[in-house]
DNA sequence: CTTCAACTACAAGAATTTGCATAGATTTTT
DNA sequence: AAAAATCTATGCAAATTCTTGTAGTTGAAG
């Protein structure tokens, strides 16, 4: 799930980045509306987070230039004033909620959770604890990673990537669809981190003979039973 | 057990709040009405305790909106006159219970045990007043914890902190999570105050060699046996 | 079958971040 | 006023992230 926060106060958006990623939303911050229409709009979001109050182009202009541009991405206004001309003139030019801060995270769960409610079936219809893959356990809850019984000591990102391969299992995924997913969209591709930490991970799963990713020459990776 | 306070008057809430505290219930204090509808209504409350007088949006009012909002989360209401008037529109509008000022404190908690009974037996079958995990033992009626045999001296937050970790048992919960939960709403996550009564908390209650707070690095904290 | 360019793997280390301890400032309670 | 509790700030060691550079692999053209 992939979320878009427009927002100039670092603040906020750190908090906000922080605490939706320990809800496992892989999470884009970026910092002007000009930017929003330049660079991001070329990329699928599943729900964009917009402040009202922005430098330069405000929330409210970039919210009707988007729509103009019938861009219907689920779009869900934040502000610091509880004024009531705002939140109007927010869902009139077609945000579709509106949250006042401070609120409690719950609460921007939960809506987050109905204004995305149309794709998460696919995704979480029953969401399961514990994935197994051979010889390969993964417990969601507890972040935890175990190799028949030896547990396997991830970093964020191993886990991460490792999350990403196995949701994509028997599919091949680009280095730049990966780069997008687990680091979060970047403009660069003069990187090879995607590779270095494939490596990483290889070292750390497929410690007995068993091979679980297959490198795919030329496109990606994809992980296989 | 979370309990929302709707309450104007800071004499009346502090009482509510420190001795609903002593209890074992979680508190959140909200001064207005309208606060509750943009901030507060998503978060799965156990009960709400609403004051019938508030400036601006009254009680009633409030009661009404939110059991027009399909709201069914028991509220029990309070008011410092005996009005049989009020009585009866709070309970027409849909109040589970009402309660006249000033009152005794055992009534309160009787009628907060008796309108949260039906929560009750789906989490706690026979509702335990004594939690037990190894040496540790938390007992929720007298606000204690031991270690063994030898008392655990804690204070409110880390007292609060502990018991989130152990309704969150075998559970990562993340430390904007944490910070919600325990410490109410907040933007700032420039503090580190919960990785500091972390510490507080693992001090006290790890004084043997027994774990009980696992790190996971990147995401937050696990209580586990 | 050999060659070679493109692609991939990964070691080493620099830069950054994280978790934790400690000290002390501030607020609240007694 | 004293004590307790809360929270901020800081430093540091260890973990993590990411870049750079090099060696190895692959597979298609000759």
């Amino acid at each position: 799930m992939q979320i878009l926060v427009v927002e100039d106060d670092n603040r906020i958006s750190n908090f906000l980045i922080k605490g939706l990623e320990e809800f496992g939303y892989l999470v884009t911050l970026c910092k002007n509306a000009e930017d929003v229409l330049a660079h991001y709009m070329h990329v699928e979001w599943d729900l964009i987070i917009l402040d009202i109050m922005l430098e330069g182009m405000d929330g409210v202009q970039l919210l009707q230039t988007l729509r103009y541009k019938k861009v219907y991405t689920p779009i869900l206004m934040l502000s610091a004033l509880n004024s009531v001309q705002d939140k109007v003139s927010a869902l009139d030019y077609g945000a579709d909620d509106y949250l006042t801060k401070p609120f409690h995270f719950d609460e921007l769960l939960s809506r987050i959770k109905a204004l995305t409610r149309r794709q998460q079936y696919q995704q979480q219809e029953t969401p399961k604890a514990e994935l197994t893959f051979g010889d390969l356990h993964i417990n969601l809850e507890q972040y935890k990673v175990t190799l028949g019984t030896e547990p396997v000591e991830l970093s964020p990102r191993e886990y991460k990537l490792l999350i990403y391969l196995v949701e994509n299992i028997d599919k091949t995924v680009g280095r730049i669809q990966i780069l997008n997913a687990v680091w979060g969209i970047t403009f660069d591709n003069h990187t090879n981190v995607v590779d270095v930490y494939i490596s990483y991970l290889r070292n750390k799963i497929e410690k007995g003979d068993r091979k679980y990713i297959y490198t795919v020459k030329g496109v990606g990776y994809m992980f296989k039973i």
